[in-house]
DNA sequence: CATGAATGAGTCTTCATTCAT
DNA sequence: GATGAATGAAGACTCATTCAT
């Protein structure tokens, strides 16, 4: 896991990484902010190199997209792997929740993306996604063996959850406690009754 | 109330007016399952027509777009409306929301259009929508006055709400018990606790 | 030349003649103001009328045009075959020469029109314009045998002249004296020296 | 003044400007002999290049033909500037009437450019027309001055006739004597009597 | 390796003309 | 005869991708 994961990859100079880092750093922010639809030039000249350069590291648009959705996959595959590797499984649970909603985002394009995964054809995306799905399936079986997650909730129905917790804040803007209420409302309703 | 709405249209001929409604039909099905992009071509041909007979009822591509969207808006605040005049608060509150999310169903660019009410541009849309608030907040106030639903909420927090579960269950799939597993959790979740 | 001149037309119904010259009297304006390109259905809807109507009398907008340039052309044919009857061979040829620069003010389009009399394939057009050519080529001949016109000069040149004018004139718009100057500068170069 | 002038362009690569420049050469040509309506795709063929390249270095048709008009413009000021800084004034000025005619050459969308001055609101044109202007004025006062030309005629008088020269011309076609008559007509008109 | 010019298929939209009502 | 809805071939412009410099 040196890089930034896939087929193997021959070192990349320095200058060629730090092109590629960039690259994805403006796309991340440019397909957040502007929608999936910005032309590709507009994210080359945004990280100060040409669409040559782009295409070099990324075969195609998707490609793009999917090395972006990749990287924040794997933020959070991250998060979740340390929590499902907690002691306390109902809070762990809940933190997971709100980590993946708080890591997911921008314009949901990115939580969507997770949820692909058993359809979706790109390796990288499918074997990161697969990652958190597991980790989150350990996180609600230990919440729901503690009791403190209703039991007749099973996997897909939670990363539904997790996808439209994302489409309401998306939808809902800045203010911190209305956001916070819309997280209750979501967190309370998986607790038994 | 009886037809496609509006500002005063004069009375088509049948065969137009049979086109109009047919392009509104396999617009609204193809901007659902494919998403705005597809090209007005598609769905001419989908309609039976050529392009130009599209463009002869709707101006420009987002006017179509839009004609959808008010189509559907207004499926919706018929709904709301006889809701907002029942008697059971509590019960039309949570048969709204349901509402709302059935009618909605979709790539959810139609519930944005419910949530965008204030900000964007179309009078119709704008219109429509402003009702459909309107009836959600007196729905959403008298169920808080029986008590059936957190007093802490606003409408806004609602509206985001609605679009996130209606992000949820396109996410899901068809599956109709997962599907009221989610609204169960949701719907609970804006119970008091 | 009973009618609008060409082939054997049955007398048209009263209604249908009232259409046929308020689409003409439309066209001529239209044309005039906002150019050849403006769409054919902004013709008939200004002289109220449905597209339909307007390709019944004229089967394409070529036709269209070609009737109007005709009216246009026939009416300066009248003026300059009086002229050429008349007397004064000088003042009749200058007087000629005014006549038609008025009459064709507009869009000089028209102008064009009698320019493009050899070449042009339309029947209609090629027999009123070349009226009009033999007039202005008894009117030259006369002046010329008269001496008041530079004995040089040749009737396609004389054309050139009439389309050059109208040019000028177009281009610089309503102030009269300065209409004057402009022709005053052309009648007298056609002066011999 | 050495370049396709306008404002600060980076200094393209060979082949690019090679591109930049045939296109606008051809261009030239087609708007000149075909009208500007002619359809971008055939200029693009024309010049042996894809309407994606033509829209690169020109990025709407209006700005093509607008770099067209420009540099008909330029080659026009700079004869222009260099009569009006000539000795002898009143043949600079009918010297400078001749080159402007000549150099306008073609469907005329051309001299009125020249003529649209004041209220067109392109900037490169405005400023490039402006000039000329200014020479002629300079031209015709020094002409007047010297008593080579009618004292009443003023700068728009002067650029109506230049364009309905250019009309007459273009109206005309190649025989050179007939050509020269024309102008012996305009330039003899415009001495004093 | 990086650059950005070139490519051309694809998209929206217009408009002359036809034809069912 | 009149109407205006329907047609579809263009036309301007965009953008992912390729390739000469």
């Amino acid at each position: 896991m040196s890089g930034t994961g896939g087929t193997q990859e021959r070192p990349l100079r320095a200058d060629a990484a730090r092109n590629r880092a960039r690259l994805l750093e403006v796309a991340t922010e440019v397909f957040t902010t502007r929608g999936v639809d910005a032309p590709t030039e507009d994210i080359a000249r945004a990280a100060g190199v040409g669409v040559g350069t782009l295409f070099r590291h990324f075969p195609t648009k998707e490609a793009l997209l999917e090395a972006v959705m990749v990287r924040r996959l794997e933020s959070i595959a991250a998060g979740t792997a340390r929590l499902a590797a907690a002691g306390e499984p109902a809070d762990a649970f809940f933190d997971a929740f709100r980590l993946v909603v708080d890591r997911s985002a921008g314009k949901d394009a990115f939580t969507r993306a997770l949820a692909a995964a058993g359809r979706n054809p790109h390796a990288a995306l499918r074997e990161t996604s697969a990652a958190i799905r597991a980790h989150l399936g350990e996180l609600l079986a230990g919440a729901q063996d503690a009791g403190a997650v209703r039991p007749d909730l099973d996997l897909p129905e939670l990363i539904a959850l997790l996808v439209g917790a994302n489409s309401a804040l998306e939808q809902l803007g800045a203010d911190p406690a209305a956001r916070e209420r819309i997280l209750t409302v979501v967190l309370d309703g998986l607790r038994p009754r």
